[in-house]
DNA sequence: TGGTTGATAAACCTTATGGTTGAATAATGG
DNA sequence: CCATTATTCAACCATAAGGTTTATCAACCA
């Protein structure tokens, strides 16, 4: 079924594509089924063309498709495309925090030999 | 604990974060555990200081923070906000191939479904 | 056929993003 | 103190993103 490896532009897509608030709230609202883009844009206080150019963006990056009926041109969810981004994101979200615990001694053997523990002064703000 | 809610503005630098290739470089480096800056711009073309401010993306969207060792900033993962985004895409990533089917009827019925509000999400003007 | 509806295209504007270089800041170690 | 190291700040530049308005395309229907 085509199933192309997901590549680094893909990703960049992907996650610019759930950037903004108003693509994600079409994702949001496709979730409960297809609809025509001037049904995805009554809610929005933007213009029709608007929602049209974020419904190119959301297809380009492969997470939703348009169908034709009519003049219209249903848009619906391929999930397929988060599911590859939550695996992305997965891989890295398991970070014990024993990790950060290893904090001292993962730069001592690097150069300085330091042992003092650092004080915290860290930056005031301004 | 501090589990502040996650807001709107937190999921657009969350994921606007992760829409960068380098940025998805150094979490996955960071996965591994913490490193400073020079070390996080060692395997890049790019100079330091588009590093840094790569860092302050990824720190403002609460994906990493920063200590204080000496001169150095180590910079550590944060797993949480990882696990927030995922929660958002898990939620509307369960489509049942089934809603595509029904495309047709939903369009017929002519219904207007899910009219629960208006967000109002446009760029805030400076 | 011609009008209406649904959606996109094109041109434009403003702001954000990602990079650069050069200078400044902060802490360490002689 | 002073030089060095690590990092950030500031100014600048090119391009992309998100919005607008006007115009165009495509398909239905009266």
């Amino acid at each position: 079924m085509t199933e192309r490896a997901v590549t680094e532009a893909d990703l960049n897509r992907g996650f610019m594509a759930l950037a903004d608030p108003v693509r994600r709230h079409l994702i949001a609202r496709l979730s409960r089924g297809p609809a025509t883009v001037n049904e995805l844009a009554e809610p929005f206080p933007i213009s029709t063309q608007a929602i049209s150019k974020h419904i190119q963006v959301l297809e380009q990056a492969g997470l939703v498709a348009r169908t034709r009926e009519a003049q219209r041109r249903p848009v619906h969810l391929v999930p397929e495309r988060l599911e590859a981004m939550t695996a992305w994101i997965d891989r890295y979200r398991l970070v014990k925090e024993s990790q950060f615990r290893n904090l001292d001694r993962l730069l001592d053997q690097d150069s300085t030999p330091g042992r003092d523990r650092a004080p915290d002064t860290r930056r005031r703000p301004s």
